[in-house]
DNA sequence: ATGAAAGCGCTAACAC
DNA sequence: GTGTTAGCGCTTTCAT
């Protein structure tokens, strides 16, 4: 069966193929006699709008491109609960590609954003991208790109993180004002922006509060270095009474070694940047800076939109965190 | 800066346009040499085509549509990633939606599938569908649906799901076998066929080993149900000595009660069916039926590209699942 | 092996 | 307030 087209419809109507395309998106010069009359026929015979045909011609796209670098369960879900919230009545669709922390994928995907002339890109980079180069086709292109969580900091790209240097001194803090004095800090790739400021606010938080090299120590893990041995080698030698996570994911691979080395609850604090469903999903509960992946991703999604509309300045925009001190700092 | 097109290639190489088109579709009747310039060109100039005019000429449109009701953190990430790994290398591309649970806003999905000419439709249905009535838009339109993990049982439309009434029975039996005998059943909406197969196979089990009702009860939690207040005192007045959960959700949705009530881990066993990470992911770990969002993804996303190549056969798939025992029915 | 021309469904500039 | 017409970028039939 055929669909039913905007020239059917005129057939049907007596009307000209260009009257139906006005009356039914509301133009004003149609009459409101002609406009209902077309507006039921549509109904009546199941009229939909070919959107290939409708952007093409209009070329645009009615297409916002997400691109994130990994199935991550505590993050993902919720962001793209924030970015749906506010594209779901724009009229916008979200088309979804997933670069594997890969930046040959990241720059096919960025080609393909562009075959299919998306309108904007909500991007969070891999592992292993280190600049925004491959973003100025899209620049060039017009398409606003803004990146959320994981980014590269640039003047040219608007970007939309936590606070992550004051997440990781207050979460520090609390583990030092709870009177832990060997911390041990747990980072990912040392290479991104996240992990740079996360540490850089661990580490001014340490120094404030007079705790010298000897008493702190840092970890990095991340995919190819996830040597889960040494850490626990380093556990195993150092008496610590504190673990600082920077994120939920570290937290989760790291957890069953403190277990079996029967480190948690009772020898170690453990505070970590969250998103502040997995603190409540283990036992004991721990102390976590709670940061709302919802936010960052309705936040990403406004400026996106805003963009769009031709709003062209440039933001770093930083979501706030806050401290959730269960009971105890580790209960 | 335009965007060169397939005319502008055409002028540069003094060739016509649609010996630029069949040469850069390696089309037989185009001489190698030609062929070799044509694509030199197009990398020279940036040629990227517009997906939109491809498409919307083909009157087909490389988009497959996912629409899923929610965004469960424990399913929704293995079960994309299990579609990706099969959509990524297939051309399509994958463009997604959520239905927040409500039918209306599922048939207003589908109608803007249909608008975007999607060539194939996977589906998690919400907790408010109950029949395919509103698929037939699709079928009609010659677009295979594909439903997954949360599906509606039909002849006329493919599924995909764990085999339900296997993983509760094998829960179940494990608890049994483990001598629990006052076992409570946790499960969520009792008019979803997940929950109806859950509860079969979890009443099987129970009337298999002559455990009379007396000895055991069910409790749903759902949606507008999620009386915890209640499910409480039932904890508080009955001494269960097992808890069988057909979910994750369901059964971090309880944890914290039972947390609190000091029933587990020293009084009641637990057995859930699980993607396999939460349980690893509380203290102590607790025994589950292990089901992988991963494999429904990737089995449904396959089910899905074979349909849409035309195999016309409806099936229902069940993936298995399996029992993952850990030291002791709760450890 | 290449060119010419039509047309996918829709919108918008221009008539009247 | 409605009709006429052209054309978005691409593929494809038909012609050469």
């Amino acid at each position: 069966m055929k669909r039913t087209g905007i020239k059917d419809l005129a057939k049907l109507l007596s009307l000209n193929p260009s009257t139906i395309s006005r009356a039914l998106s509301d133009h004003p010069d149609i009459s409101p006699e002609t406009k209902s009359r077309v507006k039921k026929a549509a109904i009546e015979f199941n009229y939909l709008p070919n959107l290939h045909a409708r952007y093409f011609r209009q070329k645009n796209s009615g297409l916002i491109a997400l691109i994130l670098p990994e199935f991550n369960m505590f993050f993902i879900p919720e962001l793209m609960e924030g970015i749906n919230s506010v594209i779901v009545n724009s009229g916008y669709s979200m088309i979804i590609f997933f670069s594997d922390n890969s930046i040959e994928r990241e720059k096919e995907i960025i080609s393909h954003c562009l075959s299919w002339v998306v309108e904007g890109v909500l991007i969070s980079v891999s592992e292993n991208t280190f600049d925004c180069d491959h973003f100025y086709v899209l620049k060039n292109a017009g398409i606003p790109v803004v990146m959320l969580d994981k980014v590269i900091f640039s003047p040219e790209f608007t970007s939309v993180t936590i606070d992550d240097k004051v997440a990781a001194f207050n979460g520090t803090k609390h583990l030092i004002d709870n009177d832990k004095q060997n911390i041990l800090g747990i980072f990912g790739n040392p290479r991104l922006e996240i992990t740079k400021n996360r540490l850089a606010g661990f580490k001014e938080c340490l120094s404030n509060h007079h705790i010298l090299h000897s008493d702190y120590d840092i970890v990095y893990l991340y995919h190819d270095f996830m040597n889960t041995d040494v850490l626990e080698e380093k556990l195993r030698k150092t008496p610590f009474d504190a673990v600082f996570f920077m994120s939920d994911e570290l937290f989760m691979t790291v957890y069953p070694t403190l277990l079996k080395l029967n480190l948690f609850p009772e020898k170690t604090s453990i505070v970590a940047i969250s998103d502040g469903k997995m603190p409540y999903q283990i036992y004991p509960r721990i102390s976590h800076i709670k940061h709302s992946g919802f936010e960052i991703g309705k936040t990403a999604a406004e400026a996106l939109l805003r963009r769009m509309q031709g709003v062209s300045e440039i933001q770093h925009i930083e979501i706030e965190t806050t401290l959730v001190s269960l009971e105890s700092v580790f209960i």
